[in-house]
DNA sequence: GACCACCGAGTGAGCGATCGCTCACTTGTC
DNA sequence: GACAAGTGAGCGATCGCTCACTCGGTGGTC
């Protein structure tokens, strides 16, 4: 157990743990970790500092959950979409789900970036390891791509992880962007550039473009 | 003045801050911005707190000490450099030294991701006005490219935040990058799909990939 | 040269305000 | 009455920042 608690009702311990994550993220979202005291978190939650050390040993713990409440949101979703009729389809499904709901945790997101530092060792490895899953749905789906001859020779992984860091690009550069685009007109202009990584060069685009 | 000073001679507060910031980078990266104490601070840059206080005027203003001198590192060097025999070649060189002067500073740009939202917001400000430099300044490259007609049509901007983001990718995903590649060979996978983005689909790519 | 008033730079004990976390205790339920 | 769940005053350890003070050098006066 990562995150070990002092009450033994299951049921219990999720309903207070998730009635923690959605209060404490709010704070945490506005505060940070560091400022965002044992206190606040209590007192969103409404219940005693007392109480939630019963649900938690450390004050980590509450970033933890709140984090890989938001990994799962994302990763969850991604892993998910099912195949389409070719890669070049599903590649197109799986990055617009992953923009899409990078977007609408932007600021979770990049509460994630910001508070990777204040993790705790092992914490902070089972998010990486969910990230690397996220990468390797992808890098299959283009792998699959390039076995098909409809996607010339990349390297599967290293572009994954371009898709994954240009949608996290709108939480981490959303200031910059802004002006220029809305969710779904960055959506596709990413997915123009990333076309253009994988397809070959000589053959036009697909309609789907 | 964004931070202001009690000391009037301007050589001795240029020399100190210089004393201040290089000593403590080092403390932040290790600890972060809130882990670290002012006491921290001043012990690793041999003064005491009262003299510290002589020199900036709160405890943010030594982040932004660090965080400008990172960022002038980075900008200046990308800035400084010079048109080569067509956009294509200048666009190479410049990506390839803003990609080594992250690798160069990759736990200072990573820091700087931590701990933007721990700065006041005229000091984010002033980060965020010198990163649209650098993007108008690899932008403008990429335009040129368009106009000769050696580049398709992009979005100039978009294209030029996405190399600064994929080398700011080597200072966020250094743990699972540092595995397939190293620097060079890093920027030579991320210049290969960037050539993808700009070039025109029909057209060998040139003897510089 | 002797004296002193002045000033900018440097000092660090100490202030008030937190902080994370504990534990002796109360409450509610069966 | 046994036990799991909940409570919150209080502990020790910081923290950022201040301010009354020391110190050494400079220049004016005789």
């Amino acid at each position: 157990m990562v995150v070990p608690a002092k009450v033994a009702d299951e049921a219990l311990l999720a309903g207070r743990r998730q009635q923690i994550v959605s209060t404490a993220t709010g704070v945490m979202l506005e505060k940070g970790f560091h400022r965002t005291s044992i206190r606040d978190i209590a007192a969103a939650a409404d219940i005693t500092m007392g109480t939630l050390y019963l649900y938690i040993s450390r004050k980590e713990d509450v970033l933890y959950l709140i984090a890989s409440a938001i990994m799962e949101d994302l990763s969850d979703g991604l892993l998910a979409v099912e195949p389409r009729e070719t890669p070049l389809d599903t590649l197109h499904a799986a990055a617009e789900h992953f923009f899409n709901a990078v977007a609408g945790l932007r600021k979770e997101v990049a509460l994630l970036y910001r508070e990777s530092a204040s993790m705790l060792p092992e914490h902070l490895e089972v998010l990486k390891q969910s990230e690397l899953r996220e990468r390797d749905f992808l890098a299959e789906i283009i792998r699959q791509g390039m076995d098909a001859g409809q996607f010339r020779t990349v390297n599967p992984e290293l572009v994954a992880h371009n898709i994954i860091m240009l949608a996290h690009m709108w939480a981490l550069k959303g200031w910059a962007l802004k002006d220029d685009f809305d969710v779904s007109s960055y959506f596709n202009a990413q997915f123009d550039l990333i076309l253009a990584d994988v397809l070959p060069k000589r053959r036009e685009r697909s309609a789907l473009a």
